[in-house]
DNA sequence: TATAAATGTTTTATTAATCTAACAATTTAA
DNA sequence: TTAAATTGTTAGATTAATAAAACATTTATA
């Protein structure tokens, strides 16, 4: 059975590889916020399970079953996010850390219940796409804030980061997910 | 910070002292299903941590603080296995599995939301008396069904062991919590 | 009460995950 | 192209939880 631990770092690798595609064993342990040792052995593991490649001195590259697992993870994690705003009343800045529990809960039927009764969103609270049940999931369609010009009118449809601080900013200019904005500077 | 196998042995061990107060560390590894000198270990740490009063020989006995955080682990997972049950839609007989789970989860607001959107319930699905904050539990104010004479009219309240194979077979006879029923045979 | 059965304990070992310290390889920059 | 900085690895130890084997104690029974 796969443990919390390497639902944790397939997690990791996936947010990590977003642009690349590798991963240092160093990004790695910074973002678990591991020793790099600990990083380093746990890549020979998720090597040896097939999750990842990895060689000495090389960065790792997830593998189609290591995506797919890690997707399933996120998968998990927004569902939980979004059922918590949508069905429970949380605010948006207070889902992430008792998502990252629920996440590790095994027991499909309890996600697919969620997805059911949320009618099946697509997105999470902070806009961030929901991965389908096989570990596939949707480009976001949209521009980021640095791409465009004064004047523009555009409408917010995620964030690249969701901590808890921006989105606190964000809730003291009183701006929310499917808002239409028109950018003041550049 | 207090594990997820430690909370089990309390569980554990708030369940079988029931009757006596006393835990036999044959009875408790048996419960768990570990072997005894995994149980034996464990009860040394929860002696040296003060939630167990444990000498050589002897069987367990909870200290108050030992029943409190027992009795709050318990709480997590009653409520939990009446939100699945009351506000996502689950059979009784579905719930034991993810609510052994989700009662780990570290958060507070997690729990007070749903006994708040349950409108503070007092007993599981299974007629179980849910202990409130402090880890204070009523007494189930009901008689056992071996104590009835032939003839009775009782109302159900409760059951003393809610195993699948149980709730399954009351399932088959439409019997259910809070039916009034009559005794057939003694 | 002597013996068998049950129960409890210690010792030793394993596994997953982690760390520190020391060392090796690679990359960057002078 | 050598030196410094960064990055990666190995070795050795620790912690929590577990179990098997061997032994000790207690309880039950003949």
């Amino acid at each position: 059975m796969i443990t919390e631990t390497v639902e944790n770092y397939l997690k990791a690798l996936f947010t990590l590889a977003d642009e690349e595609g590798r991963v240092s064993v160093s990004d790695l342990s910074q973002c678990l916020e591991v020793s790099k040792p600990s990083a380093n052995s746990m890549a020979k593991t998720l090597h040896q399970e097939g999750f990842v490649v990895y060689e000495k001195y090389k960065p790792l590259v997830l593998t189609k079953k290591g995506r797919k697992a890690a997707a399933l993870v996120i998968r998990r994690h927004r569902l939980t996010e979004m059922f918590l705003v949508e069905m429970m009343g949380f605010a948006w800045d207070e889902v992430h850390d008792v998502a990252e529990q629920i996440e590790h809960v095994q027991a499909p039927s309890f996600f697919d219940r969620m997805d059911e009764l949320m009618d099946f969103p697509k997105f999470d609270p902070h806009g961030s796409p929901i991965p389908d049940k096989e570990g596939n999931i949707v480009e976001a369609n949209c521009i980021s804030l640095s791409a465009c010009a004064k004047g523009d009118k555009v409408t917010l449809v995620g964030l690249a980061q969701s901590s808890r601080a921006l989105l606190q900013l964000l809730d003291g200019h009183n701006i929310a997910l499917h808002q239409v904005l028109e950018v003041a500077t550049v």
